[in-house]
DNA sequence: CGGTGCGTTGACATTTATCAAACGCGGTGG
DNA sequence: CCACCGCGTTTGATAAATGTCAACGCACCG
């Protein structure tokens, strides 16, 4: 049940980009216990209504929060990538409001809340963090919600690229405008609130003048500084205080 | 600059809906030095950008949170009313990625974020009760977000109207199935992600199904059961531990 | 070798935006 | 007291963006 050391250095890792860490408050992350599973594509780890007894850490692939509507809509608001923890939320809200799905296979941990409690009452300093990193969560999500309300597709879609190739170039999951992006346009139109086809005529477009190409789950952005133009980009809202790019 | 003591009340009340304080944490939060001060309407508070070094309290009036694109355009990403903290996120992340404007006259307190970081240090009861509100902040904007775009018009406004009402309700502003509703169809139309003409078009479509009416500011929501049905509004996602309605 | 899932394309339908104008109403100054 | 003005609402005509439906190709896999 509990694992090796090193599967949470990742976790370590994020919080330590969010806010600083003492020695000790590090180790006793990297110490709390945490159940590894492997999930495949698809798999539902938590749904809405659900009391969830612990929360999730994404260690490798693709997870996304959405909701389903009684037509069978989908709307994804958030993707997640190794060292996020996209259901932190349900240690102070027992009842889920969303569902929690991976994209791809993935490699997850699962900490009991119990522990997380006990980490938070013992370390001030971590629940800081984790707060913050709740907050900047919830930044992304309103950015989000912007582009799905205000901007056109084209220029929606070249947000999603520019903030998917920030983050995981923070997580050194990308380098050189040249990450994964391991989802189906299909999912992809569930996170721009677009149908299937509209998406790849979009990506065809940007194609087409030159901005990115998108092969076999790989994103290359060509001309990074246009599409942020295009998009009209700005990192503010990831709250990194590190410069990106 | 400092309050006399009933100004906070609101925050008091509010701070208990979301988690149990104890008489030392109310009373401490009630002792919080406020400047008050009276906002016309579309004043503007804070801007993205810009580095508070104060929260928020909102005693009267309608206060929202957006974002304005380069080509003039506005999303809305929450509209608050008295009692709610809109900027509380400020004290965790300095830099602002969006506005906060008043929407109608209003009465707001400012709280210096030195006095609210010495009360979360030495009373860790108000802040988890605080990260509980900004969790819960964030799942209105993810609902908020899954109706911008999976939801046809006519049931992302019903579904506004149902939280409009049901969130004034627990705040003690709302009964009867009537309450303010003092923004402009424009405004509207910001926080729905849809133009003026079509926000007008709709509000006459949902008053000729006899689901509700609106005039001189006020709501009146004629057949709840009917105006949720349409609009698949569940409120899971405001997390009341009573139930609502 | 035949599925099955994903990407692609075309034709067409629908929703929503845009533009322009008129209306109503409360406030204000002559 | 009345005319005018500004703001918000309402209406109609038209345009643009995006969705839906249907079909096809292609690669991977059993």
């Amino acid at each position: 049940m509990t694992a090796a050391a090193p599967a949470l250095a990742g976790l370590v890792r994020r919080l330590e980009s969010i806010g600083p860490l003492t020695a000790a408050e590090r180790e006793a992350v990297a110490d709390l216990p945490a159940a590894i599973r492997t999930l495949p594509p698809r798999c539902p780890i938590v749904r809405e209504g659900e009391r969830p007894g612990q929360c999730c850490v994404v260690l490798q692939g693709w997870l996304c929060r959405s909701n389903v509507l009684g037509s069978g809509k989908r709307q994804i608001h958030s993707l997640h990538i190794a060292g996020d923890m996209p259901d932190l939320q349900s240690l102070h809200l027992p009842v889920m409001d969303h569902n929690l799905d991976t994209l791809t296979p993935a490699l997850v941990a699962a900490i009991p809340h119990e522990a997380l409690r006990e980490l938070l009452a013992s370390y001030p300093g971590v629940a800081a963090v984790l707060w913050r990193g709740t907050l900047i969560d919830a930044a992304m999500v309103r950015q989000w919600m912007v582009c799905l309300g205000r901007r056109a597709a084209l220029e929606h879609t070249g947000h999603l690229l520019c903030e998917m190739y920030l983050r995981q170039q923070a997580a050194g999951l990308a380098a050189g405008f040249r990450c994964p992006l391991p989802i189906t346009q299909s999912d992809l139109g569930d996170a721009l609130g677009l149908s299937t086809v509209h998406v790849n005529r979009v990506l065809q477009s940007l194609r087409a003048m030159g901005l990115i190409t998108l092969q076999n789950g790989t994103l290359r952005i060509h001309d990074w500084e246009r599409l942020v133009a295009l998009s009209e980009f700005d990192p503010t809202y990831l709250h990194r205080e590190d410069a990106p790019v």
